[in-house]
DNA sequence: CTTCCCCTTCGAGCGCACTCTAAGTCAAGC
DNA sequence: GCTTGACTTAGAGTGCGCTCGAAGGGGAAG
């Protein structure tokens, strides 16, 4: 039961393929992560918990640059909790927005399928 | 005051571009669109409406394949009323599904936001 | 010792939805 | 009559986010 997955292992437990998680590495997103003595990656889990957040920063649509800008910060140090923070407050409007659209376009949708019920009943 | 719009009133009206617009009639989505006599596209009121509609579906993340699939059965006519209702049916759910995804996600944001909130204050 | 499978790197390739280019047409304004 | 500018076409190009391929390494099971 040691603490460190394999890359397979983590793609298990995010919603990203292996072949993913090491394209995240080369851009920065997580890492580095340890090796084995085979050179084989091994996932602390503080790695799995911030590929789970990018992961919902990525599901509600952040660009990858501006996760790249957001862990860049985190490299930094403690000195830039205000810039993630503006980053998420204003990722967070976008998130409100998008979740407002959704519902207005459905309201659209439903009104089709309305009309569609009708038309085959 | 004619009921007629150019290729570029059209963009103006709709969230797309003329190029978009050109493009989507290529693909079937819309149109035959009538041209006048110096062969330039006359979007008729039916033409917008039906791009309007398309538009909230593209919004919602239905694929350009599906919404193509959508319009051969308006193409085909009112027998496919039943077809095109399952379309939207399922089509709805998965946008329901993405509103309630977007929702969860974005509580984890807010813990995130509450946190730097925290640190920084 | 061989087989098998998962792992490594790094660059190329893909699918989607546009977006733009090139070469040419047409009608209106000066 | 010439210029301007919006339009036409078909096809090539772009940006994003992966996704895959090739070539090779290492370790554990039989």
């Amino acid at each position: 039961m040691g603490a460190f997955l394999s890359v397979s292992e983590v793609a298990g437990q995010v919603d990203l393929s292996a072949h993913t998680l090491r394209w995240y590495e080369r851009l920065g997103l997580v890492g580095p992560i340890g090796r084995d003595s085979a050179g084989r990656r091994r996932y602390a889990e503080q790695d799995v918990e911030r590929l789970r957040f990018l992961c919902k920063l990525r599901d509600t649509g952040m660009p990858v640059r501006d996760m790249i800008r957001y862990v860049e910060l985190i490299n930094v140090g403690d000195t830039t909790n205000h810039e993630r923070l503006e980053i998420l407050v204003s990722h967070r409007a976008r998130v409100v927005a998008q979740i407002d659209a959704l519902q207005k376009d459905l309201k659209v949708i439903d009104w089709k399928i309305d009309f569609y019920t009708e038309a085959t009943s």
